[in-house]
DNA sequence: GATATAACCAAGCAAGCGCTAGTGTGAATA
DNA sequence: TATTCACACTAGCGCTTGCTTGGTTATATC
């Protein structure tokens, strides 16, 4: 529809509500209160309900994909920094845009196939940078294993963490990065 | 409610409609005609639609506990063998008890408190036979790493294999069992 | 043959749903 | 000054929702 602040800020707001009560069950009223509008008022930001859905995987698709470039744009080039610098990335996304992966990861399945589609290609986009990072790991012997099952593992593992991980806890998107690739590595030394 | 075989046959059912649709879009008129029956004779099973839930995620979770016990028990005694047997028994759930175990990942926000208490008690038993299991192959020098990173790590690679894992495809459960574990090992010889 | 019980049905209520139509308003543009 | 535009409002339509009610039927038990 459009690109404007205003329809960030709702996007922000809606994401917080899909995580809270899940899709489903938020409705256009819930969603109207919480941005501080009447419910007829935000079908002029969008087209209807689901294009708020997209809208806010979209985002966090987005953020994740330019957090995980910078990362390994400014890290060194050995696989093992490049490794850590995606898991660290993807640590640091859930840390800035928790929302908005939690309702990727709950509610793909109630997209429309328009939309599913569209968003399929920037996730694929996404799991591609991990892919190449992956690949780099396996050819230089750091790790070891099927190609295509270490990169469904890894992305379980870290996609996982919404679950668990918090941010405020013990542990550093960093120290946790660390440890998690340490975990898949011969041991050194 | 009651225990009776029709309840169970309903349960298994409802498991499938809910992957299909998600339990917030499955209507008690979907159910009732999946179970070729009227909408207000499936409130004769159950005392509502969240009690349907709760049936199947149960079912599930008791299916892999007794899953898990069984590998265990027949077994040899050495760590990787024990790790072998835990991730096959994960992944012979996934076969025969699929419907059930999506609905518990995707749809665990959607039980009430009472019913989320329970269950969570179920799984808490089905992780406890995982983190045991992984204790002694840390203890052993199997794997390495952190105890409740490690059990995380692995819970979340396992749990994410409902996304992508095809029982019908190239690989069977014994086999991408070896192939996972393999991977958090150090290399053999 | 009377009684109990499990399983089912038809009909519908009250509440809530996504979304639309039509209108008002203050700020920017011509 | 006249027009446009983004943004918000009120009111409510048409439909679906989970669940209840009051009653019927098949099977088993005494």
């Amino acid at each position: 529809m459009n690109d404007s602040p205003r329809r960030k800020e709702l996007t922000r707001q809606a994401a917080r509500l899909f995580v809270r009560e899940g899709f489903d069950r938020t409705t256009v009223r819930m969603l109207a209160e919480e941005m501080g509008i009447k419910s007829g008022s935000l079908f002029h930001h969008f087209r209807d309900k689901q294009e708020i859905l997209a809208a806010v995987i979209e985002a966090g698709t987005r953020n994740a994909i330019a957090i995980a470039h910078d990362a390994l744009e400014t890290c060194d080039r050995d696989p093992e920094a490049r490794l850590h610098a995606m898991a660290r990335a993807h640590l640091e996304t859930l840390l800035t845009d928790r929302n908005a992966h939690v309702v990727a990861l709950y509610e793909w399945r109630r997209l429309d196939d328009e939309a599913r589609a569209h968003l399929a290609h920037l996730r694929d986009a996404y799991e591609a940078l991990w892919e190449a990072v992956i690949d780099e790991a396996l050819a230089a012997g750091l790790i070891h294993g099927d190609r295509f099952l270490v990169s469904r593992f890894v992305m379980g593992a870290l996609n996982w963490t919404v679950r668990w991980y918090d941010p405020a806890g013990a542990r550093s998107p960093d120290e946790l990065a660390g440890e998690l690739i340490g975990m898949l590595m011969a041991p050194r030394g």
